[in-house]
DNA sequence: ATCCAAATTCAAAGCGCTTTGGCTTGATTG
DNA sequence: CAATCAAGCCAAAGCGCTTTGAATTTGGAT
């Protein structure tokens, strides 16, 4: 059924009746009632491509997903993504994903706004320095970046954690349980996050007077097998650290692992803090946390990021929107007092 | 730049640049090249709405994602897309996500086909019997399910995992090591998939003589929590099981933080074999695998399923495509004999 | 030189919607 | 009572492309 059908149907214009269906004013109650009713008996359902064309508006968000070194989706961006969609599917809007390797990003981009597939963009994993963000202000579409860059950061939408912060406060927390010999599990240093996070590490000691150790500080692709790795690394060293800081639930969970089978246990011999996206797949809504950590949904992020999105391509010339999440740490059963604190404790 | 002003430019008509563009044969190999070269240095790119809109077709393959009870997506998911998305980049096709819960599939998909958004559907998750099938095929698009349903599986197109088999595989491989108290931690039975692998656990107890006992089987969603916890349950029963089939990596890692942690040893203590997608946050490329698993990769799948689907909507009186994938049988160190069998080997 | 088919090119008609500008009413006003 | 006006509706012009059907050019055969 197509428009014009509908409206010889009704004996009206197409004019009338899309004024109807559109909710202009220029139309009688009267009309505008028996216009829905007919559209909606006849399961009327107007063309998306001719809508589009007509209006130069898509009501779709593009999502351009790097796959990362090891060709890896990041596992964190399904639940972004849960959230974003919740929001789109609310709000009236399509997700348009590409999936793109480091080389074919600028070809796509390009492509997306240019061809104006999309009203707006999502920029997943901001690099430290990220040469998107000056594309993107080139090719005239809104964009908001999902973490952010380091360059003009007033000059684009973003949402970001304090990763900063939450890493300063979570080793601080380590370091007042008597923990000095800290180890740092990170991301992969060329993303954003990444760096803040071992900049907070970094501070976090340098607040409690603990020089850092660069041997025990790695940047990994945050999977658990790297976890689990770098744990066996650590726990072969002459003088193993007591604790241990991660960037993501996987890397904490490999590192538990390692820890659980060198007969040690995770909170009692070696205490963890990690940060946590509350990614569904290891969530457990009932139980104690099994880690400490430092928790920020990535799933309402999503869901923040479709709205602001939304917003800009809705208000072409609003001031750029800004939001800094700060996480919450939350004590799981993963950390606990150093084992030197517990003797000493134990000698008095 | 539009067409118009492109072939204003060019002194041709909008036709012939159009056709010369598109790989028409009745241009002139000298007038395409120049056209080309044109189109190339002022970097026209055609709209696709209006694209669209002439030629009905979309370059477009919807994916609607179900929301789990526990509105959860399923983590298995992001491997399938990244599989799916690249055989869409390089087929020149665009991803449309709808993320949507049990309630509203019907609309969304009617919603789809009927505005024409996209040229075909991957449906996602199929049931053991599942009515959204019915309803794609009234809707006359074209569509290829990942799985597949009990009913009339003739009648679509459909790329699963033997399932089944490879349950059986691995339930008479663990028997075959003198496992004979085999619990089974399986997916959500309402889900066409792991019903099979049940029927498969059941076949392969079978056939080793081996009575089920429904207290050691599980149906869960598959996440890590829930494998911990069942395993817990597991170890605390009077008669503990020797052996653990898991549906998912993810279970299987919950079962053996489980195991460790009640001081035991998956492979020594226990065995456990898994089904494994080949989870890229989970995968660990260098190493002898963790687990013993039935390894069918779900990324591979995502990749085949996006051919299928666009091979249908380039072909749609074609024949509907059906594959039936084995899994491989991979040895890692969660599998070892029974310790019956290693008791009565010393008494030898 | 002439003619015809093949090779190129073009003008114009869609694709299905929105939106501009104008046309009828019937009511309101001076 | 004529002039004014708002309400309600409509015809037609886009949006930017593809594709049909016709016109023109070309090159070989006669």
């Amino acid at each position: 059924m197509k428009l014009k059908e509908l409206s010889d149907l009704l004996g009206l214009s197409q004019t009338t009746v899309s004024r109807a269906l559109n909710g202009y004013p220029e139309v009688s109650e009267e009309t505008r009632r028996k216009v829905k009713l007919a559209a909606e008996t006849h399961s009327y359902q107007p063309s998306s491509h001719a809508k589009r064309l007509a209006t130069g508006r898509t009501h779709t968000i593009g999502h351009v997903v790097p796959l990362s070194s090891h060709e890896m989706i990041n596992p964190h961006f399904s639940d972004f993504i849960a959230g974003a969609g919740e929001a789109y599917a609310r709000l009236g809007y399509d997700m348009l994903i590409s999936v793109v390797t480091e080389a074919d990003q600028e070809r796509v981009y390009r492509n997306l706004a240019s061809g104006r597939k999309v009203d707006g963009l999502i920029v997943h994993g901001p690099k430290a320095i990220d040469p998107r963000l000056a594309l993107l202000k080139s090719l005239d579409i809104p964009f908001v970046v999902h973490g952010r860059s380091d360059d003009a950061p007033d000059s684009y939408s973003w949402l970001d954690v304090n990763n900063r912060r939450s890493f300063v406060r979570a080793t601080q927390f380590l370091a007042d349980l008597g923990h000095s010999r800290i180890a740092l599990l990170n991301g992969l240093e060329d993303m954003n996050f990444a760096r803040r996070r071992r900049a907070g590490f970094l501070d976090g000691l340098a607040s409690r007077g603990i020089a850092p150790d660069p041997s025990i500080m790695f940047s990994d692709e945050m999977i658990e097998p790297n976890g689990y790795r770098r744990m066996q690394q650590l726990l072969a060293m002459p003088v193993r650290p007591d604790a241990i800081l991660a960037a993501s639930v996987l890397l904490a969970m490999g590192a538990a692992r390692a820890i659980q089978e060198a007969g040690l246990k995770p909170g009692r011999d070696i205490s963890i803090v990690t940060h946590d996206d509350q990614l569904s797949f290891l969530r457990d809504h009932n139980a104690v946390p099994m880690f400490t950590a430092t928790r920020s949904s990535i799933r309402d992020a999503g869901r923040r990021c479709a709205e602001m999105i939304i917003e800009l391509a809705n208000n072409p010339d609003r001031a750029p929107i800004q939001e800094l999440w700060e996480a919450e740490l939350v004590l799981g059963s993963s950390t606990g007092p150093s084992l030197h604190l517990a003797k000493s404790a134990k000698a008095l």
